[in-house]
DNA sequence: AATAATAATGAGATTCTTTCGCATATGATA
DNA sequence: TATCATATGCGAAAGAATCTCATTATTATT
C-alpha cells in the first residue's frame, strides 16, 4: 500500500505521486534520473510534466522516501529508501553501480568529524573506476 | 617559477594561464569556483573571459595541476594540487571546509572495491554537517 | 628580428539541468 | 456535491558550463 506512505509524509495522494512512487518501486534501474522517470511515464501513457517529476522527487526526498545522488557527469539520480544507508561505486566505462556499506568507514567518518569540531548530518562517498567486465577491464 | 609547470604540462605559456595559476597559488580561498577566479581577475584589472577561466581550469585539471570538487549546491570548486590527496568536510551553515585524509578509510575503499571486482581510479568523499562555531552549532 | 604555423582567447550564443510563475485541475473535507 | 487549499502542466527562466568562430597571441622557423 503506497498511499499510506504519502499520507504519512503529509503529502496529498495524487495520481502523479502514486505513479512516480510506483515507478521507483518497480524500478529495473535502481538509480534513475528525473528524466528517466519522466520518459517512463510518457511510455506508460501518463501525461505528467517534467516539472512535476522534479517537484515530486524533491518532496519525496524531503520526506525521506528517496535519496538523491550526484554521480559524476549529468543529472542527479534518485532511488527509493528501502534498506539501510549505503554508498556507491560506479564503473566509468559501463555505468554499473554497486552499493556497499562499511561500518568501519562510517565510524571513522564520525570520529574524524568530531576531532575537527564537526557534527555530520550526511555524507556522499562515491568510488569511481572500472568493473571487471572484459570490455571495461581491458579498455 | 610557474611557467615551467605549464610547459611541463604541455601547455603554452599564456597570460591568462599565468594569472589563473597565480590566483590559485596566492588563494586566500583554497577552494574557489571558476566564477570566483573570474571576478578576482576582473578586480585585478585583467581582461580574461569566463570561458577562458573554465577552459584553463579544465586543462589544469587534465594536467593534474588542480582538482575539481562538486560540493553540495552551486558551482564546482577548484584547488591547486600541492600535498597529498585528501577529502573534505563542509559546514552547511557557514561554508567552512576542512580537509582530511585517513589511511584506514582509503585502504578500506580499495579493499571493498576489490571485493566487488572494481578497480578504483578516483573517489569523492564529502562529509556535510555543521561546525562548532556558536552560530553554526546552535542554529 | 621578421614570418609562418599553431594554438589560445574573448564575446556571445548555446546547451543542459533544474526551478519558477501562474492559470487550471484535482483531492480532501464537510 | 460544494468548497478550498494544493498540486499540476506548461512555458518561461535561471544557473552553470560548454561551444563557435573571428581575432589575437605564442612558438617555431628563417
Ligand atoms: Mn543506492
Ligand atoms: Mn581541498
Ligand atoms: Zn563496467
Ligand atoms: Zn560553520
Amino acid at each position: 500500500m503506497e498511499s499510506a506512505d504519502l499520507k504519512k509524509a503529509g503529502l496529498k495522494v495524487t495520481l502523479p505521486r502514486m505513479k512516480i512512487l510506483g515507478l521507483l518501486e518497480a524500478a529495473k534501474l535502481r538509480h534513475q534520473s528525473a528524466e528517466d522517470i519522466y520518459k517512463a511515464l510518457l511510455d506508460a501513457g501518463e501525461e505528467i510534466g517534467l516539472a512535476t517529476v522534479y517537484r515530486v522527487l524533491t518532496q519525496f526526498e524531503a520526506a525521506g522516501l528517496v535519496s538523491r545522488h550526484h554521480f559524476e557527469g549529468g543529472q542527479a539520480v534518485f532511488e527509493l529508501n528501502e534498506g539501510e544507508h549505503h554508498d556507491h561505486m560506479v564503473c566509468l566505462k559501463c555505468g554499473k553501480v554497486v552499493e556497499f556499506m562499511d561500518d568501519v568507514i562510517e565510524n571513522r567518518q564520525k570520529q574524524i568529524a568530531a576531532n575537527n569540531g564537526f557534527t555530520i548530518t550526511e555524507h556522499s562517498m562515491i568510488l569511481y573506476g572500472h568493473c571487471n567486465t572484459p570490455s571495461c577491464r581491458d579498455a
